[in-house]
DNA sequence: CACCGTTCAGAATCTATATTCTGTATCTAG
DNA sequence: CTAGATACAGAATATAGATTCTGAACGGTG
């Protein structure tokens, strides 16, 4: 057919995140990936390099487009209370989801693939700092003005959410209903809503 | 040799059980497993059949032995707020991971092979059932002997406490540092010691 | 001391998979 | 309309890994 190419490397690269999600590196062989892309094993090598490099790429726009999206405006300077509490809305939505694909590709990426692989450690060591800054930031400025009951302690509170999310994102790749998610999530939650009294 | 076995199949299932634990279940090789467990091929297929059935047996062994260790009397009836405390003080401990594995095998089996394998997910659900109810009786006994705040919800607050166990082993598996994981755990327990006001 | 069953190390096999290569169709340019 | 470059599908290659098989070593038994 083509001068012109007949796919479309963001499409490609969105298809083959999803399943990088959806199975994971190993269980994920580059004729899934030919399959699932619609894209030809010529254009892909030729547009991504081998299936490693498909991986980390698929990794960096899950951070740039997914990840991104959930924080929001948890990811300004001047976040508070009201940018965590609709972060963790979006995050139950899963409106954020088209692929369908639970969990959290990074926190799988933690898990099956950091050790082996430095590359994609670096990026899930900077995953989570971005998610410990983002809270942390949040739950000081509400200290600031006032809105945070006094018990609460910025930096370990942060550090809570941060393994919580992580925590959802195993329970949810692994089938546990949405309804006992959001009672995690609501008990994480209620002790930043309690009277400062 | 032998009419004698050369190897013992305890500890040969629990060499195995901490490769696949440090590795994961895809990038372990028969060959791994052979050189890790100190046994023979021939021995190891007579024993456990194939590779996923090595596998399954593994992570029976981790919830038999491990699972089991950690929880200790937080796996009694009568189990209240002590011995949820002394259950993450073990936690943190490490001392019950003589195999230095990182993170937490099930929470690893969930991730990467729960999707695939409906005996993996089987057993995944169930342990975290286990945990579930767990800290649930721990967090009702408490309330009914009036030593929990009103404000925590048993059910809701083991939930949450589940998915920081979670969160901690993906974590702790990623190489995030013991301390700030203990942040977390602090911030997860201190609602549960506020004077019930 | 010979035999026998057991277990061993490692070779052989068979399959799956990543990666490269080939011939062909297509489009654009001149 | 032709040349040339591009991208395609799918074949060829190469490698890795799971599983099975083989010949030999060992220890018990008669």
């Amino acid at each position: 057919m083509p001068p012109n190419k007949q796919y479309n490397r963001d499409d490609a690269l969105k298809a083959a995140m999803a399943l990088f999600w959806r199975q994971g590196f190993e269980s994920t062989t580059y004729d899934d990936l030919v399959q699932e892309t619609g894209a030809s094993r010529y254009g892909l090598y030729g547009d991504f390099g081998d299936k490693r490099d498909l991986y980390l790429a698929a990794l960096d726009r899950y951070r740039d487009v997914m990840v991104t999206a959930l924080l929001g405006e948890l990811d300004r300077r001047d976040a508070g209370l009201d940018a965590l509490f609709a972060y963790f809305q979006r995050l139950g939505d899963g409106k954020l989801h088209p692929t369908r694909c639970p969990g959290c590709f990074l926190a799988q990426a933690a898990v099956e693939t950091a050790n082996h692989d430095e590359d994609v450690a670096k990026r899930v060591r900077a995953h989570f700092a971005r998610q410990r800054r983002s809270f942390r930031r949040a739950l000081e400025n509400a200290k600031q003005d006032g809105s945070l009951p006094k018990a609460i302690d910025p930096e370990r509170y942060a550090e809570l959410l941060v393994a919580l999310v992580q925590g959802l994102a195993v329970m949810a790749a692994s089938g546990t209903p949405k309804k006992k998610l959001v009672l995690a999530v609501e008990a994480a939650l209620a002790p930043l809503l309690e009277k400062s009294a």
